[in-house]
DNA sequence: ATTTTTTCTTGATATAGATCAAGAGAAATA
DNA sequence: TATTTCTCTTGATCTATATCAAGAAAAAAT
């Protein structure tokens, strides 16, 4: 059950077996069903969520009910709103399950427990962050200077199998543009080839 | 001289006296002036940089020669490539002064040599990333589902001194718009009061 | 003080992508 | 299997913003 989770912490910090059966007492075990939802706008975020299986998705809507998708998150991965954990303050964020999900959460006081105990995984937060950080700002620096088409090849390039398992419309808010012109790109692009 | 740097630290940690020194040993002080570069695109990022004085910016050039500035730092904040610097791979951003500028820099290996020594300063960099982390997911929010308008007020609500300090064009390239839009906005702005 | 460079504005025109509308497949649910 | 819901496509039209061009104002350099 949390071969993933060590798997993924063993690529950034070494633990011994003691911390690793520690670190496993800080983590609720989760299952989410399709549509689900994990986090609604309004609500604190209680839980940063490691992804042992599945999809999510973290999206604002604005006032004309629009979605804008701001992150997936794919197993191995971890999601939550980094704002609202943080501070306590009510999310402007929704997150939820684009498939069935198994889950391990992380509450704020576990967190500071196992920061406490194993010193060792700030470093590894920091830089789980740092990588987070890198992408981000990637992916706003590409929607500030790239065309829609580029966007979406970048897209696929960086993650080849999210077409089959992402709803094209998703793909679209994910990428700021409507699902009418992702259509239509798409079709250019095979067209061409 | 390092007096912003501590208090910068002080408001994530906590440092006794002799680690405060030791602190100080870590970094390099170096004065830039308008216009030089702290890095360009090529060149693997050596430094990690405090700003105790001045304002720099980060900026990708597209094959049209288009400028995309990617961020501001203001005094208090850090700025540098956080992907060349943690892989040593050459950097996509250009780093340079809009005002003379006073800097305290990091190098890979100090930071290592200080993490190692103030242990402490792993968390410091952690909250570090996590708050430039929140700030980038806003911001590439915002890019995908605001207006031109409502990004620039956005822009001047969080930074009201930001239109005194940096050239518009600049704002614009930030803003990811043209620096014609900018202008007429403005000017439509003014005009609705 | 003059020249050069940078910055900002304004107008005319073009265009990428949005919006509105409708229908066709697919997939989920009953 | 029927039926409802979701997903994708295509066409017609609209609009926010880009592009091109030129000049004015401001700032920096000589």
């Amino acid at each position: 059950m949390y071969e993933i989770l060590i798997e993924n912490i063993f690529k950034k910090i070494v633990l011994n077996n003691d911390e690793q059966q520690l670190l496993k007492t800080f983590f609720i075990p989760k299952k989410l069903r399709k549509k689900q939802c994990l986090l609604q706008e309004g609500d604190v975020s209680k839980y940063l969520a490691f992804v042992e299986k599945g999809i999510l998705r973290s999206y604002t809507v604005d006032e004309k009910g629009g979605e804008h998708i701001a992150e997936f998150a794919f197993e191995g991965w971890w999601i939550g709103d980094q704002f609202s954990f943080l501070t306590g303050e009510p999310s402007t964020y929704n997150i939820d399950a684009l498939e069935d999900c198994e889950l391990l959460l992380l509450t704020k006081q576990a967190e500071e427990q196992m920061l406490e105990k194993i010193p060792k995984m700030e470093r590894f937060f920091r830089l789980l962050l740092q990588n987070h950080l890198i992408a981000t700002q990637g992916r706003l620096v590409s929607s500030l200077s790239n065309s829609a088409e580029e966007k979406y090849k970048q897209l696929v390039n960086a993650c080849p199998t999210i077409p089959q398992r992402v709803p094209q419309h998703m793909l679209a808010s994910f990428l700021g543009i409507t699902p009418e012109t992702l259509s239509r790109l798409r079709k250019q692009i095979s067209q061409r080839k």
